[in-house]
DNA sequence: ATCCTAAATCAACTAGAGTTGATCGATATC
DNA sequence: GATATCGATCAACTCTAGTTGATTTAGGAT
């Protein structure tokens, strides 16, 4: 749905901290962290019901984290590793601009 | 209220992922970088409510983003640069874990 | 002591995110 | 064709996060 090489707004970058802020879509990075999976194994693997399941991985496309490949009547999810990569430069960016010494205020 | 340098649990990144995405706590950050605040400082410069700012405070300090020095009816917040720094090094980390090829399923 | 201001807290409200169970479209199997 | 299964979507509901305005606590100034 993104692309996920430029470098973020702050917008995109919230989409992406949005959606890995959320325990179960932390399981879901964390299960397809070793390898791309079907909806049936996900749900199966996380005990979950399957439009439960649905919706987060929705917002985890949506933000850009996932991608999905459509397979007959599967469709396997994997991870857009780049996704976190931007995230990460974006964090460094944030702390570099948040360096400045103190200035005494009232 | 928290120490930043030890390696974080999927828990606490959680709350930092989640303090930061949102807009205000975001602007609030921004403002930050350039240096120390107090409460007051950041009410006009965000043109936002006291109660409301107040509130995004304590979660940005909560999470362990922002430490806060009192001094006579002020409070001046600061950023807790190891936080950014924290998170950073988590994302890498699971970053890392998420690389691993597909295997096929079902 | 009285008054004023800084900042936290609270209760009531609003809005949005997440859950649940049912339904639907598509594809595979018989 | 009939049936079963995968996965998305929807409507109704619940729950949590955020907002608002008022109150409270505490420090400074007069």
């Amino acid at each position: 749905m993104l692309v996920a090489t430029a470098p973020l707004n702050a917008d995109r970058a919230r989409l992406l901290l949005k959606a890995l802020s959320e325990p179960i879509r932390l399981q879901v990075i964390e299960v397809l962290g070793s390898g791309e999976r079907c909806v049936c194994e996900l749900t199966s693997e996380l005990s979950m019901a399957q439009s439960k399941l649905s919706f987060h991985l929705k917002v985890l496309k949506e933000a850009g984290l996932l991608k999905a490949r459509e397979e007959g009547r599967w469709v396997y999810y994997s991870l857009e590793p780049q996704a976190l990569d931007a995230l990460r430069l974006w964090l460094g960016d944030l702390a570099l601009r948040c360096t400045t010494p103190a200035v005494r205020c009232c």
